[in-house]
DNA sequence: ACTACGTATCGACAAATGTCAATACGTTTC
DNA sequence: GAAACGTATTGACATTTGTCGATACGTAGT
């Protein structure tokens, strides 16, 4: 049983300023944006990047949202690359991808 | 009269890794992300980033959109303070906030 | 003042999004 | 295998978003 694919495979694209986007790369870092583009899972991000891992278990006490609503954020990021799913026994433990934020960084640049 | 304000002053945070986003600070990074987290408004900022300044004459044609729908993009990336507008004429001409985006780009850090 | 023209706003609409309760799926432990 | 428990999926709903036609606003030139 094959891992996962994440559905977007790599930042598109030059940074902003270096050359005009073509309307499918647009539509492509679009789509990454808007995966941290929400207060939850920008929180989301940050915890787990602050402690270096976090367990799905802990994250609807602590956002203050239902399970299945942090599951959906959760699946959002990683869809989009940002965070890395590993299943420990029944729990779901997630950690940040250092490069894929890098990336994003550097096409805003 | 008073220039235009920006509804967002300032990107609130601290870089992703460094500390837990509180739920203020992520609503407003998340707004600025949102605004650009759409590919017609990441077009309009790669190419006025690109080059140097843009009218809002010439994005009709260039992205294909009506000249209400660029409007409302251009106004959302004003507001989110990505871009800032200036009048010549009839025309409004629109250039980067290197600043901005740079602290963007930082808070993702 | 009237006209021409670029831009902003309004009204409407389809599509996408965030949310949760209910339910299904998987893994661990009896 | 059955029960327990963490996670994912489904279905439903209200809200937001992207879009455009029609219209109002502002500036420049006649």
């Amino acid at each position: 049983m094959a891992k996962t694919i994440p559905l977007i495979q790599e930042i598109c694209c030059a940074p902003l300023s270096e050359a005009q986007l073509a309307e499918d790369d647009a539509v492509d870092l679009a789509r990454v944006l808007k995966a941290l583009a929400d207060p939850v899972r920008l929180r989301l991000v940050s915890i787990i990047a602050d402690v270096g891992e976090g367990c799905a278990c802990d994250f609807p006490a602590i956002l203050g949202k239902s399970q299945p609503t942090i599951s959906h954020h959760l699946s959002q990021l990683v869809e989009a690359g940002i965070l890395e799913r590993e299943q420990r026994g029944k729990w779901a433990w997630f950690h940040v991808n250092d490069d894929r934020l890098g990336d994003i960084r550097a096409a805003l640049g």
